[in-house]
DNA sequence: CTTCTATATGAATAAGTGTTCATATATGAA
DNA sequence: TTCATATATGAACACTTATTCATATAGAAG
C-alpha cells in the first residue's frame, strides 16, 4: 500500500500546509456553507482585509476557492466537496481526542 | 454549518500543518501499511536518521503515531485510521487535479 | 471627472520551522 | 566493563511564511 511515488510527495505536502494556517482555517470554515465577498470575510473572521486577500491568494493558486464578481465584490466558495471532506476530516479528528 | 468555535481553530491548523512537510508525509506514508523502526524509515525514505527522529518526535507529540521497544530499536506506527483516512483524502484530492 | 468603496499587491519585518552536526542516552553483545 | 548500534536532542543556520503598512487598481455613484 504505497499510495505515493516520490514524486507526489511534495504536493500532498503542499495541500496540507494551506489547511495548517489558522486565518486559512478561519476562511475556510465561513465559507463551508455559502460564498462571501472578501470584507465580509473579513469582518466575519476578524482579520484585516489586506490579511485576507493574502491568503485568499493562497487558496485561490491552490484551487481551493472559486470566485465571482459581481460588480465591485468579489464573492469566495470553496472549490469542491473535497475540500470540505478534507477539512471535515480534521475536525472530526480534533473532536475525538 | 460552522464547525469550529474560535477555540478549535488553532488545533485544526496544527493538525493540518503536521501533514505538511514532505519529510513527515514520507514517513506517514512509508507506516501506512507496517510498523517500522527508525533507522529503517529513515533507509527508506532516504532522509537522516537525526531528520527522521526529529519529525517523529512532531508526529508522537501530535499523537499521529504510536511506538513499542523492542530491545534496542524503537518501532513507529500510525496511531490509528484517522490518520490514515486523513492522507488518504489528501492523495485522492492530488490526484484528482 | 472625481470620489468612494472593494480588492490586490509589494516591501519589510518578525516569527516559525527543518536540517545538519555534534553529542548524549540507552540497550545488547563480548 | 567496554564496544557497537539505535535513538534522541540541543544549538546553529538557512529558509519560509504571515502580518502590517502603504499604495495601486478598478468599478460604481455622483
Amino acid at each position: 500500500m504505497n499510495l505515493l511515488d516520490e514524486d507526489k510527495t511534495i504536493d500532498i505536502a503542499e495541500l496540507f500546509k494551506i489547511f495548517g494556517d489558522s486565518t486559512r482555517v478561519k476562511i475556510i470554515n465561513v465559507l463551508l456553507d455559502k460564498e462571501l465577498c472578501v470584507c465580509d470575510i473579513a469582518k466575519a473572521i476578524n482579520v484585516s482585509q489586506s490579511a485576507v486577500s493574502h491568503q485568499l491568494r493562497i487558496l485561490k493558486a491552490a484551487k481551493l476557492v472559486k470566485f465571482r464578481k459581481v460588480g465591485n465584490c468579489i464573492f469566495y466558495a470553496l472549490s469542491d466537496d473535497h475540500v470540505k471532506k478534507i477539512f471535515k476530516l480534521g475536525c472530526e479528528h480534533i473532536n475525538e481526542l
